[in-house]
Parts: C-alpha cells; structure tokens; sequence
DNA sequence: CGTACATTTGATCCACTTCAAACTCGGTGG
DNA sequence: CCACCGAGTTTGAAGTGGATCAAATGTACG
C-alpha cells in the first residue's frame, strides 16, 4: 500500500512555479492565454506536495473546492457501485485536468486516486470561477475541458455497448497512444501506468480476458508488451481493429473557433 | 417517414414567448435568474417550428451555434459507429438542454432527432456566451447542465459495464419516472416516446432482451406494459432491482452553493 | 529469499445474442 | 367496413463471446 516516497524528477517538478514557464502550458492551456492572463491565473494556482502511489487526490462526496492539472504522474478516477465495487470512469495522464465533473455539486461525484507518484496544480474552484468572469479565454477554455470529456463520454458508452474485447483493448491502447504522442512522448513505445485488473474494470472486461487479448495481439504482431511495458509494432492495424481511421485518433481537442 | 403534420397542443406551447411565463422555467432555467436576467436571456431565444417525428434538429458534423431547450415532445441524441450503426447515447424530455456537448468544436459531435412531434427553445450561443459573461447566474447554469451531463455519462458507464440486463432496464424505467416527476407528471404512470429496438440501442441490450425483461417484470408484478404505456407497480423493487436506493433516484440536479 | 500479489493460461459455464417465426396493431386502400 | 400490409413486438430455440473458476507462472518488495 504505502510505497517507497518519491522521485527526484517529481520533487524538481514540483517547484516549477509559474504557469508561463511550466513545459505543460501548451497543453494544459491550449488556447494560449495571453501573457497577463496566464499572470493572473499563475496567482491562484496552488502546487501541492506529490501524492504517493494510492493516495486520493480527493474523494467521492469530499467537498468541492478545487479542480485539479496532473503535472505528472497518473492517477484514475472511479465510482462506487451500491454494491462497494468500483467502476473507473478515466485515467488522467499529465496535462489533463480533473475534477470538473464536481463544479455544480457541493461535493466530487468521484474518487480520484494516483496510481503511482503523482503532482498536480490545485486551482482553487471560487477564485477560478472569479477569474473567468474576467477572462473569457479562460471561461471557454473551461467549457472546452468540459465539452470535450462529455464527448469522451459518448465514445467510451459506444465502446462498451457495442464493441467486443478485441476492439475495446485496441481502442484503449490506441487512445493512450495519441495521448502520449500528444505531450511529446513515442507513440509507440510506452508505459501502462495502470494494472490489467485496472484496464479490465475500465473496459468493462474480466482481467482474464484483457490478458488474453493482449496475448492475441502479440501472436498477431500488432504489439509486444512486456509486463507494463507497451510497444505497438503495426499501429495501423491496432487502428484497424479498434475500428477507427487514423486522422480520428491522433485528433487533440479541437478549439473553438468563435 | 413523414407523419402527421402537428398537434393543437404543440402550436400553443410553440407559441409561449416568454421564458418568464413559460411553465418549464422552473427546470429549465433552474437558477432562478432575477426577473432582470430572465429578460435578457428572453431576447436572444428563438422560437422555432415545431419538429415532426424523425426530423433532425441536428445532424452530426453540422456546424455548431446553438444550444436547444426542448419545450414538448422528446429527441434522441446519437453517434454513428464506424460501421454505419447508431449508438444512442442520449434521450430529451422536455425542460432538457440538447447540444451542449458541442460547445468546444465547430460541429455537433451527435446527431438529435425528434422521436415524436417536438418543439423547442433555440439559444444562439454566441449570444449566449457573450450573455454568460455578464451574468454569472447564467454561467454557472450552463457549468451546472454540463457537469450534471458528465455525471449521468459516469452512470452510465457503470451500467453499461457492470450491471445486467435486468438491472440496466430497472435502471432505465426508474430514471425516466423521476424525470417525468420531476417535471409534475406521474413517477407512475407515463408513455414511452421511444420504440424497444431504441431503449435496446441504448441499454446495450438486444431488442429480444429489453422484451424479455419487460415481461419477466410483469410477471413479478412490478410493471405493467401495455405497448409503449407504462404503469409502475413496485416503484420500491424496481428500484431494488434497478441498485439504487429510494432518494438517489429522484435527486434533482443539485446546485452550487458558492 | 520467500511471501503476496499480478499476470497468464486452461477448462467450463451461462447470460445474452442471434436466428426464426408468430403475433399485434395502426394505417391504407379496395 | 374489412382484408391486408408492414413495422414493431413478443416468444422460442440454438449458439457464442466472454465470465468464472482453477491453477500455474511471473514479479515486486519486505
């Protein structure tokens, strides 16, 4: 459970303390504030010390105050069924932002928990909320964050009610792929942050069968993995099956023109 | 295809010009904007013609500038699959808002569709947005109706992932009671707007399976169906069924104290 | 180095799908 | 007014993808 307390990476990460020079801004602020802008929200960001392996960043029914950049790290976030299972609803890679889904209730309708060493900029909800009334780059880029995990949403129901196991795993890893690719890292060549009892709950699948597909895939030398380790040999015919054509899947969010 | 023209009923609610006077206000624009605020969102809504059944209100891909209140009658929203299926991934009662997921593209990423004869509250965002800034009660609406969207995808996620097919319709009936409650309608006994083959699109579900269950239901008294009628028996055990207690079902949307 | 946990592999089982056919009902035209 | 039609729905029978159960192997960590 508690794990071995920290990386030096993290550490040096974590004293990055301005928006502007952060290597992430281009990501986490996609429609380029301007330069007083990022100023102005540079204030109200928080850096919080890194959570260890296990560690909710917050959790369902905890009072709502802020939303949360992962900096680096990962984390997943999950509900309860009424039965004490937990259903994952994402996994959150650096540069994504978490815990929009509580701005209209008194309290996060989530956990959020790291799944290994994790930092994140805490951005204070009320001093947010605030600050957009002021910036409207800002407040759109917000309801961009939120428009887009709703669009997320959508898929991820397609997924799971109409894909079978080969598809999903497929999707999924294709999905991480470009999420990866996206922040500057291989497309190819990464690091599952997460379990295969984790991809299967996510996926809505057994462990077992994740475990199998991944051995099909191997067999079919469209990946090779070894343990956490992920490297996607023919990405078109992951594409292929996933059942999406390469421009969708390499997409960022799109910006809002007007 | 094309069906009956309209209904009496429909063209006088069509005719309703005003938000303050309007009869759904009071779900639709839950904040209770001041008399003020109301006025000024008042002027940027456009009535529009009523929607025959099967008509689009949007079609995926269309460019994107308003957001939709239905008035009467109900849509459902879908995404295409890869392989030309639809996948629905959303149905609207009246005092519901359609299109917000397309706020950050150019586009809408579904397609809505009247299931029957329809009306609707057309809200050019643009004008919205620019409204959103001087209001903050208005803004924090929209933040609330999108986040509240999110939560509902993270239900549904858990159903489409965890629970069977006699928890998923359970769950189905349950939730379109409370919207009809929620509305002043009877949490007991209303009209399904929608055919089998689409509650079975959406459910994930055959269209063979969602009939079983109905009548599995019937036979433990806990329904009774009489073609697209309605009538809840055991509102106690379909909840039970459904893995929800009493009060989480007919929770409205919450609001933000802050 | 050993214990606990994660992953893989194999064998069996079952909830739901698929295929097939009967039935219902609203609409339509003779 | 009624026979007919077609879409939607229900019911039955058979098939299957993935779950579950069980056990072996691999791996991280104290």
């Amino acid at each position: 459970m508690s794990s071995q307390a920290n990386k030096g990476a993290c550490l040096n990460l974590a004293k990055e303390t301005r928006c502007m020079t952060c290597s992430l801004s281009a990501l986490c602020l996609p429609l380029s504030l301007n330069l007083e802008d990022i100023d102005q929200l540079d204030r109200i960001i928080k850096r919080r010390q890194p959570l260890k392996k296990g560690d909710h960043l917050f959790r369902q029914g905890d009072h709502f105050d802020s939303v949360y950049a992962v900096r680096s790290g990962s984390l997943k976030n999950y509900i309860m069924t009424n039965d004490g299972e937990e259903q994952i609803t994402n996994f959150h890679l650096p540069s994504e932002l978490v815990g929009l889904d509580g701005v209209d209730c008194s309290s996060y309708p989530v956990s959020s928990k790291a799944l290994e060493t994790t930092t994140v900029c805490e951005i204070p909800y009320s001093r947010l909320q605030s600050l957009a009334q002021e910036l409207p780059d800002l407040r759109n880029q917000i309801f961009s964050s939120m428009s887009k995990e709703i669009r997320d949403d959508k898929q991820m129901m397609l997924l799971l009610s109409k894909k079978n196991a080969e598809e999903r795993v497929a999707t999924f890893l294709a999905n991480l792929s470009s999420r990866f690719k996206r922040r500057g890292y291989s497309p190819y060549t990464f690091r599952l942050p997460m379990s295969r009892n984790e991809i299967g709950n996510y996926l809505g699948l057994a462990v077992e069968t994740v475990s199998r597909v991944f051995t099909r895939f191997q067999s079919l030398q469209v990946i090779a993995v070894n343990g956490k380790e992920v490297h996607i040999t023919d990405r078109q015919q992951l594409h292929e099956i996933a059942g999406v054509t390469e421009c969708e899947a390499d997409q960022p969010n799109k910006l809002v023109a007007s």
